[in-house]
DNA sequence: CTCATAGAGTTGTACTCTACAACTACGTCA
DNA sequence: TGACGTAGTTGTAGAGTACAACTCTATGAG
């Protein structure tokens, strides 16, 4: 019924997003994007907490990390080890740059909906995404 | 100001979606997945069709389609230009098997939704992505 | 009929994201 | 103080992707 709709939308979905986001903003990656915005939301987390979180691997945040701190948009706090990451100031405005880019196209997107539409997908995507998919051992 | 919220949960969604889709059956990456159910769904569409579909590059669907081809789950009607993409008896199973994963991952995360509920954020979903997101130029 | 052109597909190349494994550096605690 | 665990880095490899240059095929204008 409807979770074979809702499979599928999901699916269309995660493709767009990306690519989307990639095309609105070529200069920040989709990667680079949610990592500093975590980053920024949590006011210096660590490079571990970003792996958890995204579940990526150490390494792949570690050269995301160090590719967005020689380009001068994070900051990492020194000290050998649980350093924390800290976006500077051109790191918020590149946030910006391409939140704002985003949020116009999805403003697009949404047009034609009306306020109680709007927050009814929102609270679904949130009850949605807070959900924890895996499965305990 | 849903629309804060919207996109914040998009991202996050396309992130998980796809990094769910390849640890529960990496067999077929999502990718190919979602070529191959097209595909299936249409019953014969062209290589462009997915491109466009997708917002993909043809050389990336080109390479996908010869990927799948040469491992027996897509047959490609011969001809030299729009050739149709037929999925082969071994492409079904594959999608089944890799749908029934993730299905099931679904069914997990929506258990405690009720059918209204679903019904709307199906609705939702069937709507975000019939919009056309592109700017006319 | 013939050839020019547009459309579909392929191939070469390069870059990003990613994982895994092996390693280093730093703390902590017995 | 030395062993162990945690955080992070580096080497390597593979997938996905785009762009550009190419080939092949169909179509239609003359």
């Amino acid at each position: 019924m409807s979770d074979e709709a809702i499979h599928r939308e999901l699916n269309t979905l995660a493709r767009r997003v990306r690519a989307e986001a990639h095309r609105l903003h070529p200069a920040l990656s989709f990667v680079a994007y949610t990592l500093l915005g975590h980053a920024r939301a949590t006011g210096g987390c660590r490079a571990v907490d970003l792996a958890a979180l995204y579940q990526l691997d150490k390494s792949t945040v570690s050269r995301q990390v160090a590719d967005l701190e020689r380009r001068g948009l994070l900051e990492r706090e020194p000290g050998g080890r649980g350093q924390r990451l800290r976006v500077t100031a051109a790191g918020l405005a590149e946030l910006a740059a391409a939140a704002a880019g985003q949020r116009e196209a999805l403003a697009r997107r949404l047009a034609g909906w009306d306020e109680a539409d709007l927050r009814a997908f929102a609270g679904y995507l949130e009850r949605y995404n807070a959900t924890d998919g895996t499965v305990s051992p």
